[in-house]
RNA sequence: GCCGGAGUAGCUCAGUGGUAGAGCGAGCGAUUCGUAAUCGCUAGGCCAGGGGUUCGAUCCCCCUCUCCGGCUCCA
């Protein structure tokens, strides 16, 4: 029976039954077999070799596709477990996935790996790409692979579960071997070790089996593959550039923020700089607010613990609370981790009628977290910090209206930091299994959320049973100049405080009904917001944010008097100004200003002094120009520096 | 919290079982210069903290703290 291929375009070819998916390359064309790495049968991926048993859309998978290049990857990660077994006797295997531009395998060994392991590991898999090895696929029974992985408790334990996420479906498993290494999996593979064009392993660490704290500890080794020495070399150059813009090292090299090692882990200090950015920043949001009709409520960092038994935080949350402190006839207190139960407290100051609604309160509201010493990383996760958060209180009829209202408000903000529509994305986290609330508030909930995302037209996915158990939320995340993923505000529904809290608002017909309570974050944490822009400007802000807008640099001495006159009529014109006043040269004094990153420099000789000019010079930009009126600086420079409208 | 790595001047880093060095930065002096580093001098270190081994520890061992890479967590 002739089989009927159907090609990416759309001619459809017949071939004899049973022919490989390697032939149907080469019948396309010699070198896109020689590109090949699988092929693609229905969306069902097979290795080379797989012989080809059915119509359908069919489609040759290089290195060019997104799978060529998981395909590569995954198979490093068998060269790698192989390497490891082969120099480490005794060492088992359990996992070894591609991810995100590279793979993992995760080992059970006596001694954990040093960077030492690594170089002798990896000349180990430089040693089998050389050879070039065949991937053979072989299926087999449970109970032969059983009896193949014997002694290999991690694999024995999937064959045992027969994950199909891991192992092809039904009684027989897919195993693949290479000389003398096998290993379980469902492939496919290249088609031979020789295929892997470059790879490099970046670093070890330690990682639990099936990612459960309470189970073994194993040593993970993480690489990278990629389809040429170039894309590697490519790789290896975004790394760096990531390491350029960390923020942990801008931010003391810019006088942002730094971490004293006496406060402790997780709290920053701000300094001049890094405060009048946060100034700005705190301004924005606060004009935003307004805007959108929030208004400002104020509520203490240090509440009776009671408020956190009802709420619900001592039972779910106390972990990252920081202990309680005796006060006043052994009156328990708590520093807030949130600021929901101070805004409850607000609107249950008196009663409140659906004329009241919707109430948005809002609040930059400093909150600390006790995260786990491991975990707190620069202002991206710090355990004291700010967020732009506000509650907001509406009835059923008003939800779906205030949804898209706060995320638009969410889309708003973003967009005027840099992160435009093509750079937001949003994700709709749904009712987990174990929930508090009315089913019904939940499917509504869930409805108008989707529907404010698509009438916004931002993309989003669906994360099913993610949502937190008392209610459905839109986490809204960006990509930064550089394509990193970073989740940025939330919307999300909240049906157990009102609850707890007896919240009501008496009705047109003057009954009692529970307002929906929507928790809104539109930077997040303002700490964490902040380490993320100085990432995605590189501590380049644009001119409105920059806290140095200006440098004025003289030639020489005698253009000091001159200098000041340039700067004052900056600053009168509300620019922030710097006057460069070392006795170094000019040289010096615009490469300091470059080197802090500032907009604008401003060098001014005798030229300027006789004629009222400056020479003007742009972050980024090489050249000058020479000679420009005062005044007409101080129009542009204005015109660069106004806050987006 | 767990696994691994690392802590030497403000920063980036050398260094040795016999009580420490460079560059940058800082201060001072000279230089007065037109767009990414002018020259010189000076100051600055409980070598993260504590304990041990040793005649002697910044160096070797143990503990603690902090940071880094992951894991885990993320009401």
């Amino acid at each position: 029976m002739p089989i009927e291929l159907r090609y990416p375009d759309g001619t459809i070819v017949t071939h004899p039954d049973g022919i490989t998916g390697i032939e149907v390359a080469r019948d396309i064309g010699p070198r896109l077999a020689e590109a090949a790495v699988a092929v693609r049968l229905d969306g069902h991926l097979l290795d080379l070799g797989r012989t080809l048993d059915r119509d359908g859309d069919f489609a040759v998978v290089t290195l060019d596709d997104p799978e060529g290049l998981d395909i590569l990857r995954h198979s490093s990660a068998h060269v790698l477990a192989q390497a490891v077994l082969t120099e480490y006797p005794g060492a088992t295997f359990a996992i070894g996935p591609a991810i995100e531009d590279g793979f993992y395998y995760d080992f059970a060994v006596e001694v954990p790996f040093t960077p030492e392991d690594l170089e002798r590991i990896e000349a180990r898999m430089r040693a089998i790409v050389t050879e070039d090895q065949p991937f053979e696929r072989v299926t087999m029974s449970r109970a032969e692979a059983l009896g193949v992985f014997a002694g290999h408790r991690f694999k024995t334990e999937i064959i045992e579960a027969v994950d199909p996420g891991e192992v092809a479906p039904g009684e027989e498993v897919s195993v693949y071997r290479n000389n003398d290494f096998i290993d379980l999996c469902r492939g496919p593979h290249l088609p031979s070790t020789g295929r892997i064009p470059a790879f490099r392993l970046t670093r070890t660490s330690g990682a639990y089996w099936r990612g459960d704290e309470g189970r073994d500890q194993l040593q993970r080794i993480y690489g990278t593959a990629w389809a040429s020495e170039g894309d590697l070399a490519g790789y290896l150059h975004r790394i760096e550039e990531a390491e350029r813009r960390d923020h942990r090292r801008l931010g003391p090299e810019l006088d942002l923020f730094s971490f004293p090692g006496e406060l402790g882990p997780g709290l920053a200090v701000w300094h001049a700089k890094g405060g009048q950015l946060r100034k700005l920043i705190e301004d924005h949001s606060r004009r935003l607010h307004e805007r959108f009709g929030f208004e400002f409520v104020f509520t203490p960092h240090l509440m009776k613990a009671d408020l956190w038994r009802i709420s619900g935080h001592l039972d779910y949350y106390a972990e990252y609370m920081y202990p309680g402190m005796e006060l006043d006839n052994d009156q328990e207190y708590r520093v807030k981790p949130m600021n929901c139960p101070g805004h409850i407290l607000v609107y249950q100051s008196r009663g409140r009628s659906y004329r009241d609604l919707p109430m948005r309160l809002s609040e930059l509201g400093t909150v600390y977290r006790n995260e786990k010493s491991g975990v707190v990383h620069g202002l991206l996760r710090a355990r004291g910090f700010t967020q732009d958060d506000s509650h907001t209180f509406c009835t059923e009829d008003q939800l779906g209206a205030e949804i898209r209202h706060q995320i638009e408000f969410t889309l708003k903000w973003h967009r005027d930091f840099g992160f435009d529509e093509r750079l937001v994305e949003a994700e709709l986290s749904t009712q987990p299994e174990k929930s508090v609330g009315d089913q019904a508030r939940w499917e509504i909930s869930e409805k108008l959320l989707a529907r404010a995302l698509d009438e916004l037209e931002v993309p989003y996915r669906i994360a099913p049973g993610e949502g937190a158990f008392y209610g459905p939320k839109i986490d809204i995340h960006v990509r930064d100049a550089i394509g990193r993923r970073w989740q940025m505000g939330t919307v999300q529904l909240d049906f157990n405080n009102p609850e707890r809290f007896g919240l009501e608002y008496t009705t047109s017909a003057n009954t009692a009904e529970t307002p929906y309570m929507i928790h809104c974050a539109k930077a997040g944490s303002l700490e964490r917001f902040m380490g993320v822009l100085v990432e995605h400007y590189a501590g380049a802000f644009p001119m409105w944010l920059a806290p140095v807008q200006v440098t004025v640099i003289g030639v020489a001495d005698r253009h000091h008097d001159y200098a000041v006159t340039v700067a004052g009529r900056l600053g009168t014109a509300g620019l922030r100004v710097e006057i460069d006043e070392s006795g170094e040269t000019v040289g010096d004094k615009v490469r300091r200003a470059i080197t802090q990153k500032h907009p604008v420099l401003l060098v001014v000789g005798d030229d300027d002094v006789a004629n009222g000019t400056v020479g003007l010079r742009l972050y980024g930009e090489e050249r000058d120009t020479r000679g420009v009126a005062l005044d007409d600086v101080v129009a542009s420079l204005t015109e660069m520096a106004r806050i987006p409208e």
